[in-house]
RNA sequence: UGGGGCGUCGUCAAGCGGUAAGACACGGGUCUUUGGAUCCCGGAUUCGGAGGUUCGAAUCCUCCCGCCCCAGCCA
């Protein structure tokens, strides 16, 4: 029986079912992941991943996690290690399918060798600007390279003997012989091979010859067996030459290649390039910046694998280029968060108030609930004294319509502690400002109760002064103060950072349990939004944390639409 | 002017000839010891445009328009 399915069909669900339908592949789905060890793993990246491990689970099939190392001039064993600590975090498991495209380069070799006995291939001595000028342009056919009917044992010669070291880079590439007329320039007789005198991480100074992309890639997939090879839309052009490499060469397994719409995010860049700049500019503090759109720089952030995952899901597969709304990432954040966050008092930006009638040695326990969304989360205790802070955000002196918060003669809610009305305020000599709230608290409302029933408009959080927890807490907003930094033309995509996109903020109250909080974990900060623990910047006793992502807060979106009366 | 793709609500996205799902965002309301969460309700007379086929078209055909990708010895 089959289960009433909850998702529609993505187009290449839809393909895999017609593919099992036919018994193809003996009903197998088999994916890769298969990343370049140049950078850092983004969020684009777990859309694919999401898609690759998903479709392989959700079939009984397997996906493979494959390194596409074949240009040692750019890749380094550091990003090895961050996309598969990444794609871990994210709770995916390639079990033992862990490969590297350098694992095959002999066999690869073997298939070129194969290739040029075919006469499929032959060696070319073009220069390399030469062979541009030689390939065509859009609209006009290329010119055949004066090398391409060299005689076929002078072609293995010298192929051999590129792989034998002995020419210096650029001397000479293998190209395969397809046709220089193609209207898909990648059929104009690609370059498979190039020399390069360069270690590679893996193999060394084992070679000095490396198989391009299109070469190693769909070769790499036929020797795993792979049944769907997934990529984005930027590869479509390239799967005539994927088919016809692996058509010359009659291999067993042919797999198909099927293309989809690689994620883009608002106020974000996802271009590895772009996110390098940022960091070797210093524009972020390196790539698990939580500002970053990175894996690492998410998780450092409190973003959760759980809603990465349900974001993977929610923004579908397709092939249509699209921008998806960052507001989407984050509810889907929230959602996740509200339900296992525990809740805690923290105050921001800390305004005394002083409870005038409250007594000045009484210290009490009140009953705080951990998470409302989650009774088994239990309560806490938070003590509460005469002095306290409470945030300057909930208080004014004159407040406009619709600030229900606290305001001279104003009675609120203190949560969990006391009602508490305000009865003057101290100012600072000076300037004017106001430096405390001086309030009365009704003793009959213990614990934020009434019990004659009355109302109050708001309800409002607290750090007992005395023992209060002193913390730096670090607010981030978007990184780019533009929807699409990313199509700007005439502007570098850098001058469009938000200059607001972090702000520190020292001398922060903490409710004091919050000192044991461990690197890592998340809270919700009462009426304010989600904050984690800084993984890197924490101290025993001495946390550090990040705001993750604000509560929704209705007064401040009014505050935006324009100034109230 | 070459080749390859794509165009359904502000943003994603279902729909696959039978009369426009859903989500986010947005607006309104309910509720509330987080102005959080929850819960309701509202929205595309129409599917890039124009023709055509059909009893019937977002779905089929024709033409047109727009957007994206490709001229790395990068992936």
């Amino acid at each position: 029986m089959n289960e009433p399915l909850t998702q529609p069909l993505n187009f290449i669900k839809r393909i895999i079912n017609d593919d099992r339908a036919v018994n193809k592949n003996d009903g197998r789905v088999v994916t890769r992941f298969p990343p370049e060890p140049n950078g850092y793993l983004h969020i684009g990246h777990a859309k694919s991943i999401c898609l690759n491990f998903g479709l392989a689970v959700e079939y009984g099939g397997r996906c493979h996690l494959r390194f596409d190392d074949t240009n040692p001039s750019k890749e380094e064993t550091e990003y090895i290690d961050s996309i598969m600590a990444d794609v871990r975090w994210l709770g995916f498991d390639w079990g033992t399918h862990l490969y590297y495209a350098s694992d095959y380069f002999e066999q690869l070799y073997d298939f070129a060798v194969r290739l040029i006995q075919a006469g499929k291939a032959y060696v070319c001595s073009l220069s390399a600007e030469e062979i541009r000028a030689s390939r065509g342009t859009l609209t006009e056919p290329g010119q055949e390279s004066p090398y391409r009917n060299r005689p076929l044992a002078e072609n293995l010669d010298l192929f051999a003997r590129m792989r034998a070291g002995e020419f210096p880079d650029g001397a000479h590439v293998l190209r395969a012989k397809i046709d220089m007329a193609s209207g898909n320039l990648n059929m104009r007789d690609p370059v498979s091979y190039r020399i390069m005198h360069t270690a590679h991480h893996r193999t060394g100074d084992a070679w000095c010859i490396y198989p391009m992309y299109d070469f190693a890639h769909c070769l790499s997939d036929s020797i795993e067996g792979i049944t769907h090879s997934i990529c984005t839309l930027e590869f479509e052009d390239h799967r005539p030459l994927y088919d016809w490499i692996l058509g010359e060469l009659a291999v067993a397994c042919h797999p198909q290649q099927i293309e989809f719409a690689r994620l883009n995010l608002t106020y974000t860049v996802m271009s590895k390039r772009k996110l390098l700049q940022l960091v070797n500019n210093g524009h972020v503090r390196g790539w698990d910046d939580p500002r970053m759109p990175t894996i690492s720089g998410l998780r450092r952030r409190g973003y959760t694998p759980e809603a990465i995952r349900d974001f993977c899901e929610r923004i579908g597969v397709a092939k249509k280029d699209s921008m998806v709304d960052m507001a989407l990432l984050e509810h889907c954040l929230r959602e996740d968060l509200n339900r296992r966050a525990p809740r805690a008092m923290a105050v921001l930006r800390p305004l005394k108030m002083v409870i005038e009638n409250y007594p000045a040695d009484l210290v009490e326990e009140m009953e705080a609930v951990n998470n409302p969304e989650n009774p088994a989360a239990g309560t806490r205790n938070v003590p509460f004294s005469r002095v306290l802070y409470i945030e300057q955000d909930d208080f004014m002196e004159e407040p406009p319509k619709k600030f229900y918060r606290l305001a001279p003669g104003r009675e609120v809610r203190l949560r969990y502690g006391y009602l508490v009305t305000c009865v003057g305020v101290v100012r600072d000599e000076e300037t004017g400002e106001v430096r405390e709230v001086r309030c009365t608290y009704d003793p009959a409302t213990r614990g934020g109760t009434t019990p004659d029933g009355r109302k109050v408009k708001a309800t409002i959080h607290w750090v007992s002064a005395p023992h209060a927890l002193e913390a730096e807490v670090r607010l981030y907003d978007a990184l780019f103060s533009v929807e699409n930094p990313g199509a700007a033309k005439d502007v570098d995509f850098q001058e469009l950072l938000n200059p607001d996109s972090l702000t520190m903020l020292t001398g922060c109250r903490l409710e004091p349990a919050l000192a044991e909080a461990v690197p890592g974990s998340f809270y919700q900060f009462e009426r304010l939004g989600y904050f984690c623990v800084d993984a890197g910047d924490s101290r025993p006793g001495q946390p550090v944390f990040n705001r993750t992502v604000t509560l929704r807060d209705t007064w401040a979106k009014l505050q935006q639409k324009g100034p109230q009366e």
